[in-house]
DNA sequence: ATATGCGTACAGACCTGTCTGTTTCTCGGA
DNA sequence: TCCGAGAAACAGACAGGTCTGTACGCATAT
């Protein structure tokens, strides 16, 4: 991967009108997005990736130019879908801050307790990759700031006394979530968050 | 790895009498602990690791028979490890469940905010082999169980409700600061986990 | 005609695990 | 005390496969 990237010539770059080329390019991702969160990103080759979406592997390297850059834009796409979810539910609990956090809660807690889940992908792209210049280790970094800025909105809601430091503890408790599911029994997973926010936020109005 | 591995025919056991044949087996697994933690085990190949142990590659096969039972082995060395640490300071505060506890946090915080920290071993492996039985899962899994184990007897010791409860809220705790070191300013852990500490406990004592 | 697609072959590197051959060390018996 | 057997280490080549990324030929559509 990163020690082994070439510097060869670049293909020319694409015309982003063409309806069909969009098409290829969604088929490329949504194949790797799949493979990459079932299996891992480095135990999921490109020819695997280009055999399950039927396309060239000329147009995987054209449109996303490294398997790298690939690897980002999962995270990337990821990080989209992740952060829509969460604005819907925002979006439906205006002004209450409390009912949108348990809500986010609630959400999160599913997913975390489904068959196939196997962790943030964020997290498990960290993990697998050390360099902290690797361009989908800045996605994941952008994707956990972030994160920690949406707790502190629904804190600053909350009405306690520390807002930032209330949303530093969630996130933690949000993290801990997503890589402890395979320690939780099934469906334990929201309640237990539920109740560990309800004590954080508890305490911190006091 | 578990797709390659081959069933060909083992090497004779060793004898564990021998000194010099225990010493080269902590060499070689000296070395993979540093590079498996350091760049992660898939990025890391056996002739890596018995070069910088200064070995021959028949020697680690003759220790560890696969690749993966070294990563299993690597998985039970940091689980010793942390262990040790932990029950050491248990031990240094006996009958005071409050005090170890913020001990424990204390030496984990630390921890999480060293500069060449890299997340969990435990939890980094298991972002990386999807597979449940890889014998390094199965050292993570019981890892994480008995963490969850560690903190029920804390519990137990807190006077609260339900000792359960809190001990699983705790381990989301942990867990989270584990993987949320790039996430946090440099000393802010320890405080984090302190503070979300204390509110859980308090909200589980009413 | 140009851009994009598919399919396939290829280069060069790396991977795990095996094999061969040599060296070093210990230990039991003459 | 010397000798030979066996265990285990070292060094390095090798097999067979996978990896990323490039190149080439041909089809299609605008």
């Amino acid at each position: 991967m990163p020690s082994r990237a070439k510097v060869g010539v670049r293909l020319p770059p694409v015309n982003p009108d063409d309806a069909g080329h969009a098409e290829v390019r969604a088929r490329i991702l949504d194949t790797a997005c799949r493979l990459f969160y079932a299996r891992g990103v480095r135990a999921v080759g490109v020819d695997l990736i280009v055999a399950e979406a039927g396309v060239a592997k000329t147009s995987l390297y054209r449109h996303f130019g490294t398997k790298d850059d690939l690897v980002a834009a999962f995270l990337k796409r990821e990080d989209e879908d992740f952060w829509s979810h969460w604005d819907g539910v925002r979006d439906a609990h205006p002004g209450d801050a409390l009912g949108e956090l348990k809500a986010q809660l609630d959400w999160i807690g599913e997913r975390v307790a489904r068959a196939d889940y196997r962790g943030c992908p964020q997290i498990n792209v960290a993990a697998e990759f050390p360099e902290r210049e690797h361009p989908a280790r800045k996605v994941a970094a952008a994707h956990k700031r972030a994160l920690r800025d949406r707790l502190a909105e629904i804190a600053q809601g909350l009405g306690v006394a520390r807002p930032d430091e209330l949303a530093g503890q969630l996130s933690l408790l949000i993290n801990g979530g997503f890589v402890s599911a395979d320690a939780l029994k099934p469906g334990e997973a929201t309640a237990m968050l539920q109740a560990a926010a309800r004590s954080l936020i508890e305490a911190g109005r006091r």
